[in-house]
DNA sequence: CCTCGTCTTGCGCGAACCCGCATCTTTGAT
DNA sequence: ATCAAAGATGCGGGTTCGCGCAAGACGAGG
């Protein structure tokens, strides 16, 4: 059995190196890559099927190394170590992650014990493991509660990148007034609107405060953007 | 001497804790905080005048508690530590250093060398130290070349927390086409403009892509948002 | 004193945004 | 098949935004 480790900081590199070498005996090697670029590399010519990722990296983000990885091999077992639960990542990893595919999430201020045994359920039993906080993050996230539906979504990120209303109805495919109601559930769910009565107190522009209010939940985040960024220069091309 | 560690992550503190002890065999006794609160008040009972601070923090950042411990106590040294070197932790440390205090900024890719180096520059000869990386980040900021003025910057936050021009200017005491001036100058250094002609091909909200474009260049993130979130906040109240 | 460049402010207009009201479609459950 | 809830689209109008045009304000230099 071989594993792959894919993390930027050496010092969290070297943790899990030796984490994996204690938790697992019966890995035979144990390989290295300190950005996502190389994981991907890696991963293709070593063919390994078993990765440790850390999302939130400088050069290619976890997030963006998983899909391709899964992308060429759907089987592989993945294991996300990261610092944040932000629900931008939570929520880009079970967009990405293939079905049937085996995954787990686990904080980087999760115990030694919880580490370790979150690498043996996942790469010996196959088992998807989720920590607990994570979990918390992703059932708000689907449930209806203060939860946002994918294509409320993708509206939210829309208006983060910094489209007008009628290009968000032609990349969407909707007419102009459907955008605009699906913002207005965004702003309500957000709980954005004018605050004070109609006088000239205090004025918000909302299409700016809800992307505001969504950084400060963490419902996105840099890389959530940069993502959606790459996607929207794509869609910009070809049509 | 008595030297201070504020990092939230484990790994990080055990090492800077070994870093220190090692660089600096006269300091008798290290501390260790594990969030900005925690570091805050353990500077105000220990009185510590050395402090070595990580950014970003989940609790309280780096920048926050380094603010307050200034405030009660301008000639601590802080030794600034992150991992990354946007132009919004380096204006945003900038911000607050106070006149003539001795402080460091090293990023945590640096070798263990130059860490201790700068251990013993800073808390022993009271010598700025700040990484060449980051150096770049700050003459880039300062300087014309795409370089945002204070008050720009100002602009350019008060629109990321979805700000109204008219509230802007309020704000800000300027009159509404003042603001509205500043945020051309904005779109202009950001190069942020309707592309193609003026046809419905691709419409641009250019205040909210601006601020998208600034998040994608760090001149914006998370924990600034934070802190002018914050700031407004309390702006709101008294007046 | 005059002049030039930078900054501020006002006016005004076309485009984009926010949103209530009122029709259709879907979609799902009974 | 039927009925209801949810979503999509049009219409219309009150605001805000983006920005060209132009008239003061102010410091630097001749």
């Amino acid at each position: 059995m071989k594993i792959l480790i894919v993390e930027d900081d050496a010092l969290h590199r070297a943790y899990l190196h030796e984490a994996v070498s204690t938790a697992l005996p019966e890995c035979e090697m144990v390989i290295e890559a300190e950005d996502g670029n190389a994981g991907e590399t890696l991963a293709r010519t070593h063919g390994s099927a078993h990765i440790v990722m850390d999302l939130q990296m400088n050069m290619r983000n976890g997030i963006e190394a998983a899909r391709t990885i899964w992308k060429e091999r759907p089987e592989t077992c993945i294991l996300f170590w990261s610092n944040y639960s932000d629900e931008a990542y939570v929520r880009g990893v079970s967009r990405i992650v293939p079905d049937g595919a085996a995954y787990g999430y686990v904080l980087k201020s999760a115990s030694d014990e919880r580490l370790k045994l979150a690498l043996r359920s996942i790469f010996i039993e196959n088992q998807c493991v989720i920590d607990r906080e994570v979990r918390g993050v992703q059932q708000k996230s689907l449930g209806q509660v203060s939860g946002f539906s994918d294509t409320e979504y993708e509206i939210l990120v829309d208006i983060a990148l910094g489209l007008t209303d009628r290009t968000i109805a032609k990349r969407r495919n909707l007419s102009l007034r459907s955008v605009q109601n699906r913002l207005q559930q965004l702003y309500d769910k957000l709980e954005v609107y004018q605050t004070g009565t109609i006088g000239q107190d205090d004025g918000i522009n909302l299409r700016a405060r809800a992307v505001a209010v969504a950084f400060l939940r963490k419902l996105l985040n840099y890389s959530a953007l940069e993502r959606a960024e790459a996607e929207l220069q794509e869609w910009l091309k070809r049509d």
